[in-house]
DNA sequence: TTTATGGTATGATATAAATCATCTATCTTT
DNA sequence: AAAGATAGATGATTTATATCATACCATAAA
């Protein structure tokens, strides 16, 4: 992990506006401030289970991942995070402390703003009030949904949702390298790693996909995405 | 559905502090006139997904359940909220409309707010915008733990879970009637309704649980929760 | 260089759960 | 009272997935 210390006013980020465009140029000041910008590297833990909740996080380059171990020893991946996502924004107001890890997957810039200005700012200005509730609210919808609908499916709708979310969401591109390994993939659909790759696999076989380690090109778009709706 | 005219101040209800106790007098007045209390019987629809978001639900007396119905036309119960439950908090601030129905298990006692005033309060009052914040954190964690926690077991645990809500949540009892059908629990569960039902059945041959049609009685509440645990 | 170690891959087998079928009891509706 | 519906129950069979075993390759450690 490296501060960034020479970090510029966050005005010309192009994340700023959704969380930040009601404040005052004072109260954004306050927050410019406050704020840190810290780079990790691909492996590297940001935040690990059981450390104090005493800022908010949002992630502007890289990629994320934020997992919890049970009481077995396995790991299971809550949810992946890219860059715009407010990482812990559902948990700074009711958590004292970390629930879950955060790592990078990716080289990352997380921006960290100190809680205590965010406190201040959420109960001094209104808009930001109604911005930071309504968030939260997209926030937990999202992940309700998304958990919602993988309890639904079978491993290949699961798969083929995990894909097309690299695909769609995070490179916007049909051919890009895994960030995640094989293992990380069933943590994150809650299956086991066999019949993960046994999956990429047959996508593979049946020329719905090709596979180079792990680069992944995606060459039945439409396919797959039946295949996520009906899987 | 029946609304009840001769509300009184909610200063007596038990769980008004829970969201209301930071709120001056005039507050709290604003709050009571935008206020109806609103009785359902068993069965009745609450709210059906579509309709509006214009007001703040909380259960003070009865069960309810928030479902979906998937493309299939199969539902999949996606909670059950008992007295106290702020049912909706979670999404009147990021969502137009109802995106699940709410259904009465049992005879019901809501209190709604209309949402304009919560708004109100959120923008201008900076202790509460504070306790909704923790709020909506808390709900998001409970919600998301549970689905989490579900999806790693299996349909003996998942059942045992289910009784255990049931028994320390709600009744408070080792001994209860069962709000919902076996078909019910299943799309709580993600499980069939067959397999659920066998699954009482196995518990009832092995002496864990009495089973009187929907009389449910906890014989040995410790192996429960182990098969909660490790089921 | 050898020796681990972790990731990827695939086959064989076991197990969990879904599906299909059938039955009874209860409750609704006519 | 008769005819449908719905809930509950259980057996037989199929299917999906986990588990166990083994192998190959690349890379890290000794």
């Amino acid at each position: 992990m490296k501060i960034k210390n020479d970090i510029a006013s966050c005005r010309t980020c192009i994340y700023r506006t959704l969380l930040f465009g009601c404040l005052s140029d004072i109260e954004y000041k306050l927050v410019n401030n406050a704020r840190k910008e810290y780079y990790f590297s691909k492996g590297e833990t940001i935040k690990a289970e059981g450390l104090k909740v005493d800022s908010f996080l949002y992630l502007r380059k890289g990629l994320v991942k934020l997992f919890k171990t049970d009481h077995t020893g396995k790991d299971h991946i809550l949810s992946i995070n890219k860059p715009g996502d407010f990482i812990n924004l559902l948990h700074i107001f009711s958590n004292e402390t970390y629930t879950y890890n955060i790592v990078a997957i990716e080289d990352t810039l997380v921006c960290d703003v100190e809680l205590a200005i965010l406190r201040h700012l959420l109960k001094t200005n209104g808009d930001f009030a109604m911005t930071i509730a309504s968030s939260m609210g997209k926030i937990a919808d999202e992940t309700i949904a998304y958990r919602f609908d993988q309890a639904q499916k079978q491993i290949k709708g699961r798969v083929a949702s995990i894909l097309l979310f690299f695909s769609d969401d995070v490179y916007h591109t049909t051919k890009f390298d895994l960030p995640i390994t094989r293992r990380e993939i069933g943590e994150l659909i809650a299956m086991t790693t066999e019949n993960t790759i046994r999956t990429l696999s047959i996508f593979h076989h049946d020329g719905i996909i090709a596979v180079d380690g792990k680069t992944i090109e995606i060459l039945k778009y439409d396919l797959l995405k039946t295949i996520r709706e009906n899987g």
